[in-house]
DNA sequence: ATAATAGTGTCTATGAGACAGTATAGC
DNA sequence: GCTATACTGTCTCATAGACACTATTAT
């Protein structure tokens, strides 16, 4: 029995591999918006298994990074961007959810607008590209290992998350007008709003600027930010 | 540079230990409530680190079980019950949270009502005990490792879910009055409720059933059962 | 002036919160 | 009848939802 071996012999043979380890792995689910429509980045993969499979990018943590680094890391990696939100969702640990080995993935979402977003190819995969999450949702697009069941839960966490914080406020330039910002809550929450109601919940979280929108066709609209709060110093 | 190596040579490698692995446990934060107070399941540890201090049981995580497996294995060495509400919480994975080597750990929650819990000393633990989930925060009793981070961020989430779920029912019987349901609110609230307020929101939560409390003193309260969903068979 | 978008005022239904009241048991 | 607990009725106020209205720009 091994509770027989105390936990420090039990440790020391543990660490000598005598046990084996699983591996482990984070995953990333960056989202954007553009094009009015919620976009999620994949790379199509250049190895077996599910080689040419679109797959959620990721990375093995390393001994000296902890799990949000290796997040940002793979951020960094993928899109060129580092201050953006990052948000640990849940950990997938099915035995056999990797055929090569025993891989424990902690998966991430990373929210960030469109703007500043580079892809950036690196050569362990075919291709880095935005695709739509309601095509790969809707056509049952196949994603590489349990990567779709990741895809679902970020998706339900955002339509949860978009009601009762600021959530959406990622997917905006720091100065915005209420109707772009209501069309993000609409492409989130995939229902339209009414206008005057939305306004008069949203507005207690921004603050006019002196700006308007200029150049563009009809009535100008005025240009918000994001208020802050006392707890954000 | 890494990204000279394909994949599939990269985890060639990194399988040989090459690349060395963190090594995963799964902590669990196991909650009942007795005598009318919050109390978790803690264990006073036999080895160093943190001899003598009270930590989260936990395991590491075998080849050959998922992260949920293994969560319900703790559950049964530590308090000998198999059907009970399980859910992961967070996953933890700073470089030094623990001194001896890089563990990753995925902290899981169980809710459990008192009357069929029993609490097993193992024999890698001096002891197994219920202590006050109050009396922990507001005294700053240390907790091994990140334990007592855990702790608040499971006491969040209890608070969170007790909203707009039915986590409360876990604590209760099978059968209950209103005014015991309405104290598991209040003490995982932390506040007092209005009592026909209460029973407004929750009537629809459950259903009567045609029996009431005896023997005791004063006016017999009627029992009550929850109400099963559509969904759920 | 017209079209198109930006922005506002207000009615209603719903639900949370507060507090009153009534009901039923043991003693 | 008294007391303690179980249980109910109803008022108020804040908020979400629905919809009609006004405002400002380019053409």
């Amino acid at each position: 029995m091994s509770d027989l071996i105390s936990e420090i012999e039990f440790l020391k043979t543990y660490d000598n591999s005598e046990y084996e380890k699983p591996s482990v792995t984070v995953d990333l689910l960056i989202f954007t918006i553009e094009n009015d429509d919620l976009k999620i980045v994949l790379v199509r993969r250049k190895e077996m298994p599910y080689l040419g499979c679109l797959a959620l990018p990721g990375v093995f943590v390393k001994m000296n990074e902890t799990l949000e680094s290796a997040a940002h890391r793979t951020v960094e990696e993928k899109v060129g961007m580092c201050d953006v939100y990052l948000e640990q969702l849940f950990t997938w640990g099915e035995i056999d959810r990797d055929p090569r080995m025993r891989i424990i993935s902690v998966s991430y979402m990373a929210l960030v607008s469109t703007e500043q977003l580079k892809l950036i190819k690196g050569n362990k995969v075919l291709d880095v590209s935005l695709y739509s999450v309601n095509s790969i949702l809707n056509e049952h697009e196949n994603l590489a290992f349990d990567h779709i069941e990741m895809l679902k839960y970020a998706m339900e966490r955002i339509k949860n998350k978009v009601e009762y914080t600021r959530i959406a406020f990622e997917f905006v330039e720091h100065e915005f007008t209420l109707p772009r910002l209501q069309k993000i809550y609409e492409i989130l929450l995939g229902k339209e709003l009414y206008k005057a109601n939305f306004r008069k919940k949203i507005i207690q979280l921004v603050e006019e600027t002196d700006k308007k929108t200029e150049g563009e066709a009809h009535r100008p609209s005025k240009l918000y930010k994001l208020r802050r709060t006392e707890d954000e110093a």
